[in-house]
DNA sequence: TCCGTTTCCAGTACGTTGTACGTAATTGGA
DNA sequence: TCCAATTACGTACAACGTACTGGAAACGGA
């Protein structure tokens, strides 16, 4: 199977040679995938473009097709590259609560600072090192608790739902409120705010207003929403642990350093 | 506030006249949204494009201007065109458990029917009646058990998070797979298997390799999956609710009607 | 009946996109 | 010194969303 037909970018490394014959690679993917990212943070990730990334870098479009086979596989380069901003110790240890409490977080924050990350994942699964990283490192905060693997896999899928689906909601109309060149604060007020109070006047979704109009978590800093929601979630997880469970002692010996 | 600055087509609704000068329109939203949805049915949602779509119609792209501001605009009335196939009764009544348990089965067949679905509704969040509809009856679920509102729009967050979630892992890398041509199973097996399988057997991840190869759960159908997974969530909203409960009794009257 | 006003239809055109292709430039090894 | 390999990048093409424009159609009032 060549190069060429390996669809996954994961299966096609950047070429790397040594020596031989062949101008030296001015570029790399990394450098690529760091500009574009860098223009997503600023302006949508439809703004990193080939053309724009290229110009970014000081040369011609083409010639970053040397190092990213599409477009495409740029966008999970792209989503690999801020995973790996999602710190975490080598190995969980801290008991599963404080474990998942830190992946939580620690993608909550990775998810604001790049808001294009979770809506993006969300259209275009991907198994990057990184991610597969975070993961495992989930998966390990539950393990040794006389769980089975399924379970495993399955509970850390449900705390993984709820945080993208937080950051979410955190991110709200941010990306539409750059497209139309407005403030996210000012598009709220002008644009959601007079839609939402029109659905509440009407009355025809009654409990939707009340969650509108009586909400008091609405009111909490939105780091304190996410720990409130986090909490109910662990909670959950919590009630499903096999009762008398050792804390957080690992049932294997630690992966090889 | 003129029209054409109204951002949000939930305020724009279509231009309905009784009477009056002018030429009698020819087609219609719903009309121009229902095509865009079989398009993205059959060939994705990037297929769906305005000149794609008139010449379904028959006509030119620019008549479609007409009815819809922009295309953007179009993806928040597919969306909530598909919405409206979640089948519910006008208000929960069979008990929180099984109300919930509806809207969850509902919402996993409509995103498999249309895989576009919930990846869109992911980037590009919206507040169509459809929309709106489905998240009341959920809400409407929990009501009356001595919840109040901000719990009661917590776990319903929760539930839903779980299911689109799920809806996605289902869904897989279906969009990628007809992207490159190709039918899923093929893709599948010729792609994403080797890379899994190479993952696996580097070993450097022992506990995602744990849950490929030891998994039990991945020989059940989806929708056996599914439920278990749904099971899990409703265990944990089960474990959240206030003890001594009525079932199902709301705590207000039910809307007009 | 005719006209003016309003609305819809649709062709043309512009700027932008991803990327296939071809050519020039650069490098190490024979 | 020449060859083979590799990178750099301008050109070109099809397809995209949509602004603009002129023509066609339908009604109310004259």
């Amino acid at each position: 199977m060549s190069d060429d037909e390996m669809i996954t970018i994961w299966m096609r490394p950047e070429r790397v040679r040594r020596s031989g014959p062949g101008r030296r690679p001015g570029y790399s993917r990394e450098q690529i995938t760091g500009v574009a990212v860098r223009i997503a943070d600023a302006e949508g990730v439809q703004a990193a473009t080939m053309r724009r990334i290229a110009a970014e870098l000081g040369t011609g479009a083409m010639s970053l097709y040397v190092y990213v086979p599409k477009r495409d596989d740029l966008l999970d380069l792209m989503i690999d590259m801020v995973m790996a901003e999602v710190e975490l110790p080598d190995r969980p240890g801290g008991g599963w609560r404080s474990d998942l409490s830190l992946v939580a977080h620690q993608t909550r924050v990775t998810g604001l600072r790049h808001p294009w990350l979770v809506p993006l994942i969300g259209s275009r699964p991907t198994l990057g090192p990184q991610l597969l990283r975070v993961n495992e490192f989930a998966l390990g905060a539950l393990d040794g608790l006389g769980l089975g693997i399924d379970d495993i896999t399955g509970l850390v899928g449900m705390l993984n739902d709820y945080v993208h689906g937080a950051i979410r909601r955190e991110i709200g109309w941010l990306e539409e409120a750059r497209r139309t060149g407005l403030d996210p604060e000012r598009w709220r007020r002008d644009y959601v705010g007079p839609y939402v109070r029109q659905v509440v006047e009407a009355g025809t979704y009654p409990l939707f207003s009340r969650s509108v109009l009586e909400s008091r978590t609405a009111l909490l800093t939105p780091e304190e929403r996410f720990r409130h929601g986090l909490d109910r979630v662990l909670r959950g997880i919590g009630a499903q642990l096999p009762t008398g469970a050792p804390p957080h002692t690992p049932a294997r010996p630690a992966p090889d350093t």
